[in-house]
DNA sequence: ATTATCTATAGATCTATAGATAATGC
DNA sequence: ATTATCTATAGATCTATAGATAATGC
């Protein structure tokens, strides 16, 4: 009962800061306003979230739970591409109806999460590495850096290239992320089997 | 004259501020101690900075023209890879000596950038960009997404790498910068010629 | 005389906290 | 009786702005 109203409460502050957020932005808006949606006090905002940037972790968080709804059903041995692949349409889907919030989501975010530091606090990124981990060790992934550290970066690749559509939105943001996940797997240097299309669809490391 | 006093003035605010930064961190210190310490009043930091998060931009920006004054050297028929050792040189050295401020300076400054989206306010960003687009006319770069794009993802792995080690330093700052230029390069995909330590000195596409 | 730089300060907004209310546990 | 949730509010800090001062341009 008394747990049901807490998040209760919580849900109507979450919903009501985003609804202020799309309106305002973020750095403009006041509490007072979303506390007042949501028809609470503005002490009450502050008893369910630090800050206002901590509605936007959850935000992020949720965003996650999107991307990561397709992995569970990805069968242990999914390539690199499969799994990265999948993560991206998943992202893709939940902030194509978000595109305001974008930029301050993720950086926000990026800046909360790089202080705790903790893998465990957020479902995919734990998710994620397990995979990395797997594909490792079975000589799926460059040995350039460990594998916990390589998850990371194919995460930062999809932040960024989420940050530059959310700029300049050009093509579809679906293209985008698998076109930055594409560079993530073969780099950035030309050679003959990186021409970015190509590595789209073949399975392994397909050279020629 | 007004001029000098101007930029005195800015300066003194300029390092009062990081000095605050320092001891309280960007989110807890007040402006008032800012202020105080550059022996001005609230209001003229205001007049000089929007907000104290703009003293951030700043840093950044020096922290790039770091980077970017060894580029200055490179002949025009550098490779990539010797453009990304560079900066990645330079940035190592600076941010090194300021590593309390790295997640800060580069997380807000990714918002603000991200939201002006202006190519030249940066001097460091015109720069690569210019470096990116000679490469690809030379061939030198995977056709995965256009130049100034991928311009802009190196410079996420960089930020990515500081991040990273910023949270948790374990190894070099340079080291882990130039093993995120090398995953920047050659893709994060197991393939015979990719194993990370081979590749950060090869010149070419090198293959084998 | 005009303008750029800076100060003093009023009003807005936030943050911290003492206390009210109602659910829970004994 | 104790504890979790929320309110009311005092004090801190910020933001906006009217005005002072001194440099610049004519």
């Amino acid at each position: 009962m008394r747990d049901k109203q807490r998040e209760d409460t919580r849900r109507r502050l979450y919903l009501a800061a985003l609804e202020v957020f799309r309106r305002d932005g973020v750095a403009g808006c006041r509490i007072d306003d979303i506390a007042q949606k949501a028809e609470v006090s503005r002490a009450a905002f502050y008893f369910h979230f630090p800050t206002k940037e901590h509605v936007l972790v959850d935000l992020l968080r949720e965003s996650e739970v999107a991307g990561a709804r397709q992995l569970h059903e990805l069968p242990e041995s999914a390539t690199l591409e499969q799994v990265l692949f999948t993560f991206a349409e998943g992202l893709a889907a939940f902030w194509e109806k978000e595109p305001a919030l974008i930029v301050d989501a993720l950086t926000t975010s990026m800046k909360v999460t790089a202080v705790l530091d903790d893998r465990d606090s957020s479902a995919l990124r734990g998710l994620l590495a397990k995979r990395f981990r797997d594909l490792a060790a079975r000589g799926q992934l460059a040995a350039t850096l460990p594998p916990d550290v390589l998850s990371d970066f194919s995460t930062a690749y999809m932040l960024m290239a989420l940050i530059s559509w959310a700029s300049a939105p050009q093509a579809s943001l679906e293209g985008m992320l698998k076109a930055s996940m594409r560079l993530f797997l073969d780099g950035a240097r030309a050679s003959p089997g990186n021409t970015g299309a190509a590595s789209a669809v073949a399975p392994g490391p397909g050279k020629r």
